[in-house]
DNA sequence: TTTTCATATATGTCAATGCGTATTTATTAG
DNA sequence: CTAATAAATACGCATTGACATATATGAAAA
């Protein structure tokens, strides 16, 4: 019981609907996440803490970045999840969140870029490559 | 999206759930709903308003009963409730209820349920007055 | 090494929510 | 009318959650 009552407390929150949305296509960096909602990044990390203790998410860590993308879930939630997500894509700002997602490459500072360029995320790239070879 | 927010946050709540599964078969009287939960009534009648305020369900009065069903809702958030309810079906819990459901006829003054839950220990004078004049 | 930067967490404040108790409203009976 | 009963609401309190600011952690750069 105790399960569903924190699944849907974790989805009774814009800002968490938001992200969940953001992810379901694959997994995303933190700072993009940030770049899409346009907020403060302790905001975006203390949501993601949530939904990570809610076990909707988990998260890789890659160097200096954190790559977040949706948790296998059991049957039942697994259900309920994306029957939401797919309700979500009805709405005007969830639409123009994924598109400006695909917009946002992986640049944390937003003004300046840092003088690397870790990936230009999601699609197949692999960061691996940079953790093996790093350097 | 908004919602979205309150429909989760309307089932983010084990009672709410509950009384939610309790009216999944058609309409129920307010003091059924109390002898099944076997909690005091506010508790109970507090739910209920957030349910319908979160437009998931609506009362008919009947004489001074109030008998709760559920509400027609939007095809997405439909589908969502119906999900949520099935997946309830399994919880040792929700099944008892529902039969306990069953065995309850709607006459509340028989489960001896105050409208409130007295104070354990002895000290209430007020209380004790009440009681002891009464009896 | 130190600095820089991306992310996480600690802290303090504020609003929302749930609970038990008490009271009020509405309806029926005498 | 008064009394009794079903349900809703008001009140005080404790817990939770969201937020902004500040600080800590940990990895890469210089």
């Amino acid at each position: 019981m105790q399960d569903f009552v924190l699944f849907h407390a974790a989805l009774a929150d814009a800002n968490r609907l938001r992200l969940l949305n953001l992810l379901k296509d694959g997994e995303v960096c933190v700072c993009q996440l940030q770049g899409v909602l346009q907020t403060n990044q302790p905001k975006i990390s203390r949501h993601l803490a949530y939904l990570r203790k809610a076990g909707l998410v988990e998260a890789r860590q890659d160097g200096k970045w954190a790559h977040y993308r949706l948790k296998k879930l059991p049957a039942p939630s697994a259900e309920l999840l994306a029957q939401t997500l797919a309700a979500l894509q009805d709405l005007p700002q969830i639409q123009a969140d994924l598109k400006r997602l695909k917009s946002i490459s992986c640049q944390p500072s937003q003004f300046g870029l840092p003088s690397f360029r870790p990936v230009p995320a999601g699609r197949s790239l692999r960061l691996a490559a940079i953790n093996g070879g790093k350097g």
